[in-house]
DNA sequence: TCCTTAGTTCAAAATTACTTGAACTTTTGA
DNA sequence: TCAAAAGTTCAAGTAATTTTGAACTAAGGA
């Protein structure tokens, strides 16, 4: 099971900055940060909306380079691609999760990492 | 001749992202930044578009709270909110910046329809 | 095997964004 | 006063994006 991601270099900005100018993938990106490391489901993303949704929005965010995903079973296990941007536009994720940082939380109610993170 | 600006509490990230994740819009604000401290007239982006294309840009900059637009005489200065930028994100326009920087100039040779010369 | 879970894909609808040209305002200069 | 310069605004058309629901695939468990 392949699926396509763009190499590092074809990461572009105008296309980063596009695709998280979007409250939905701006939130997916914040709570994929606050559990760094650890891969996620897309079932976590529920709350933000459906099922189709939300595999409209990875799979965006997915071709614009800005995550990372991985078939696991029925699953696809989503991660942040911090160290291709890192080296693509230093500093600029960074400074979008700060400023992201006070975004109202995926779920009021659970803790953030302890029931759909997958440890890696 | 009051033009209204967002305060600077007003401004989103989402928006701001959204709005510079466009390719005539990142080059005009990779051509502010080059001539920080100057303030420039709207004419000075005519190599980018139409006369009423770019005053279509530049409207949705200054409603992001990314320009600041100042009339003068016939005249419409535009200069970069970078302070309160900075106030609100910090980082992130120096980041947008750093990573915009090879992008092509204004001038060099690029005739006005082509887009497709400004990527990140 | 059958059923459930997880997610994708497709097509249509709804929405939003971008571009264009014509008409307009305001200011400046002759 | 008349005309040009600098931009804006409006209306229309085109294009792109987002959302929805139904149908689908693939894997896992009883």
């Amino acid at each position: 099971m392949h699926i396509w991601h763009p190499t590092r270099d074809q990461i572009s900005l105008a296309n980063v900055l596009a695709v998280l100018g979007d409250p939905t993938r701006l939130a997916i990106v914040a709570y994929l940060a606050r559990n760094d490391g650890n891969a996620l489901a897309c079932g976590t993303f529920n709350p933000l909306g459906s099922k189709t949704k939300i595999s409209y929005h990875l799979a965006k965010m997915r071709e614009a380079g800005i995550t990372h995903t991985e078939v696991s079973g029925t699953n696809r296990l989503i991660t942040l691609r911090r160290d291709d941007l890192e080296a693509r536009f230093p500093g600029l994720l960074d400074s979008i999760l700060a400023a992201a940082g006070d975004l109202p939380p995926l779920d009021a109610g659970t803790s953030p990492a302890e029931d759909t993170a997958i440890e890696g």
